[in-house]
DNA sequence: TAAACTTACTTACATAATGTAACTAACTAA
DNA sequence: TTAGTTAGTTACATTATGTAAGTAAGTTTA
């Protein structure tokens, strides 16, 4: 009896169970952007953003770029598997835009 | 710097982001279901499962039945607001198929 | 020259969330 | 009377997360 669900869909819906992740990659639908800058809008802590980070890059989902300026800049951007959950997250906005009171 | 992100996109994140809730509202989707059938299919623990259909009740996304049969049987449901969510499921299906490996 | 500043982390420790397994309530069947 | 059913709950161990301080590499300031 157990185990009808996919397990494609199981892990994808793992990824997304992670607390923060997320919110992590909706904000960077928005553009490239350095790690200080995602901890603040997101609200997350710099211990778990760097956890997060590693993960979604392990997954392919995003990448990690390093310009070696002064101090040093680094950017996490999308990949196309990660720009590819963007009709995903236009869903859960219009869900939360009918259904949720503020 | 902080909270660019809407509150209500941010609430429903926070909801799909507690681990099974995701899993479960997509089982429900199938159709309503006993406790311990969600709790197999989606191999959760009753311990957990139990606390997270309280939270979804009171959020108003899926309801409960007592029939008073024997033993008793209870079903638990979508409301409007829980099908609506199906949009946003079909997306995490299509994504999961198209960008994840088994 | 040394103290202070920046970003991007990491570490140590406390608290909160989850897993596991046993237990309860209410009722029926053997 | 004993056992069986569903739908939970409880106690306790383990894991995940939050908080705050610390580190590394480099630059600017005093």
């Amino acid at each position: 009896m157990d185990k009808l669900i996919c397990p494609k869909f199981e892990k994808a819906m793992g990824l997304l169970s992670q607390r923060w992740t997320g919110l992590i990659l909706y904000q960077l639908l928005s553009g490239p952007q350095r790690f200080c800058t995602i901890e603040s809008s997101v609200g997350v802590s710099g211990r778990v953003l760097s956890e997060r980070l590693k993960d979604l890059e392990n997954e392919g989902i995003i990448k990690r770029e390093v310009f070696p300026e002064t101090p040093v800049r680094i950017e996490y951007s999308l990949t196309d598997k990660g720009l590819a959950l963007e009709p995903l997250m236009k869903e859960l906005e219009k869900w939360s835009q009918n259904w949720l009171e503020a």
